[in-house]
DNA sequence: AAATGAATTAATCAAATGATTAATAAAAAA
DNA sequence: TTTTTTATTAATCATTTGATTAATTCATTT
């Protein structure tokens, strides 16, 4: 965000956002309460009517703007001409893979929320996008030219994002079966930034 | 659940436990009121806390059944030492499949609810009995025999759970970018069935 | 049939919650 | 400086929500 824009919020706009954000990732929207936002923004609870009308705007406005950051991180990666398909699974692996360790609550929340309230899903333009990315016309050409095997490609990305995401998903359980901290499961995380891609690779090349 | 456990409780508590754990299930803890649970099981709101003492309570309960009977029904085919190490992928890829369309929100509900309280997952043994299964013994025997590539057994585990599972927890997002129907979807995890097993030993296979 | 205990109901309580209001303070415009 | 607009506060409202109570019905035992 730039200063221009930035000018245009005020710091309790702000304070309220952030707040809003990190309570809502954490215990869903429901279990958050308005007095929760309003205490750990340290603000009075009667500016968040002020600003966002209420708390189902406000959580609105957190949702589409979350949704819509995390949908463009996604696509970057996806539509360079230049790089090859197996250079694209690297680079898409890592950066998702550093992405939700960064946010590890992030997936949870998206798919959690977005099972409620499909609508606002509708006007995200991101999202058919993936399909018709450069990413799955590669694999496509790979396909055409005997080198992969074939499958429906909802199926190639799917297998991509369920073993990169659903292990964050899953941490609570991961950590538990096998003894781990937070700092061992995102090593374990992180070994798998290498190793998601030839595992894709094996499961598709002929 | 045989005759003589049945007698042992009462129509108005099936009936309440019932209503709850779907209410539960599609709206989340916070979001169900115990009103809710009233009216969609048409008793009367005291009994609730006349069979179950308070909302947490009942919760508590239905979240351990639910559990405990989902992690039963995962690790029965991992047992089994009389089939092969392929077999059995295909065997649990059929039948989670066929158990998540049964009950397509279990996956989301248990993970979502097992983040804010890991601890009622403690007291599950059956948890760590999947690591130390038949299933994971067999690929450890192949690895040594040089079949299979080595990586740790809980990557292997969690790739198998992730390709299964977390296309049932995109569900709307599929069915959005794809443009599909709630039937067209299951169709779709049928497909996969017989795809995963294919996926996994492509994955391992030297 | 009478007595006892369990199940059920309607009414109510106290606390929590989303939202508003009227008064005040701070900032911007005149 | 004065006026006007914007931001902030404490108090309050109306509902909602989890839970309880006292009265009543139903079933079981004696």
């Amino acid at each position: 965000m730039n200063i221009k824009t930035e000018a245009k919020y005020s710091n309790t706009e702000i304070k309220i956002k952030d707040a809003a954000k990190s309570l809502f990732l954490n215990k869903g929207y429901s279990a958050t309460t308005t007095r929760d936002i309003a205490r750990e923004s340290d603000i009075n609870l009667a500016m968040l009517n002020y600003y966002f009308r209420s708390k189902r705007r406000l959580f609105e406005i957190i949702m589409f703007e979350t949704l819509y950051e995390f949908l463009s991180k996604m696509v970057e990666v996806y539509n360079d001409d230049k790089t090859s398909l197996e250079k694209k699974l690297k680079l898409c692996s890592e950066k998702y893979i550093d992405m939700i360790i960064a946010e590890p609550l992030l997936p949870t929340f998206l798919l959690n929320e977005l099972k409620n309230n499909p609508t606002s899903f509708l006007k995200m333009p991101t999202t058919k996008m993936i399909m018709k990315s450069n990413f799955v016309a590669q694999y496509q050409e790979g396909v055409k030219k005997g080198i992969y095997r074939k499958v429906d490609p909802i199926h190639f990305v799917t297998n991509i994002l369920s073993v990169i995401v659903f292990p964050f998903m899953c941490s609570p359980i991961i950590m538990k079966i096998e003894n781990l901290s937070k700092k061992d499961f995102n090593i374990m995380m992180t070994e798998r930034k290498k190793l998601i891609p030839k595992w894709i690779i094996q499961m598709i090349k002929k």
